[in-house]
DNA sequence: TTCGGTGCAAACTCTTTGCACGACG
DNA sequence: CGTCGTGCAAAGAGTTTGCACCGAA
């Protein structure tokens, strides 16, 4: 389950707090720690109730705070599921899914875009824009639910 | 301002409420109008506004009840831009624009996707779902924010 | 020693809901 | 007439913030 990515993302994230002028507390370590152990997505919630269940003392707050942190430092990602509060995903190396959202049994399936990139290119050389993230989904109806 | 399509729908959302015992009252047909009125995206307290401004009656309850009607009648689309709330969105017949988020200025660039239909049809059928809305959007930095 | 960080609780924003009254079909 | 719709205010969910104390650099 340890990655050799693992590694680097702890490194990104002290290189962006000293770069930053902030600093590497002992609950940014332990959040830090959670959400490279996370598989997929998650929310800020899951996160508390999964650092409270190890018994390492957290705030709600702090949560939020260095949920924050971690997208600025490009570790996570916001992603936004329909109506839903956000979701977080570890921004990884591996080839990026896009998802199929059913929105009646709001089940979720994951897919990948060959040339998605290719397009993403010609855009943002078109409009002269820097990307830095993209949300590309599918909503409708999954083949069970399809049928009413 | 006033297109052949406005007509289709108001006609598409009454079709909508007579087949879901639902009634055509003026508070939804006063709602509907200012939907049909508006340009590109809006949200909930945007057409509360407006219609306070008009004199027109309504509370913010009624206003979310049938905003939520028009999306399951197909005529708005909800839209989801990064952290924000939510965002509404006329869905009309001219080709679709996606969208750039600058993520420093907030500044939305629209543009147009050659080919997403096709790759939405491949998508779809390899996996057994019907598509009923999507989202595409590049979130970034602009020309302007770029250069920091 | 000095800022930045933390926890707590309260505040805030957006959205939903319970209820009694009103009105479309 | 019987429902469904409405307005109000209160409740809810998710998230942010003010403040006093704490701790990394």
């Amino acid at each position: 389950m340890n990655q050799p990515e693992d590694a680097s993302l702890a490194d990104r994230f002290e290189l962006f707090l000293r770069r930053n002028g902030l600093k590497f507390t002992s609950e940014r370590n332990a959040i830090l720690r959670e959400v490279i152990a996370a598989e997929g997505l998650f929310e800020a919630e899951d996160l508390l109730v999964i650092l409270k269940g190890k018994g390492i003392k957290t705030s709600r707050a702090t949560v939020y705070r260095v949920l924050e942190l971690l997208c600025r430092a490009a570790i996570l990602r916001k992603v936004c599921l329909g109506e839903a509060h956000i979701h977080f995903q570890k921004i990884s190396e591996q080839p990026r899914l896009e998802r199929m959202i059913c929105l009646k049994c709001g089940d979720i399936r994951e897919f990948q875009v060959a040339g998605l990139d290719q397009i993403h290119r010609d855009i943002c050389r078109q409009n002269d824009f820097t990307l830095t993230d993209y949300c590309f989904q599918l909503f409708g109806f999954c083949r069970k639910c399809a049928g009413d």
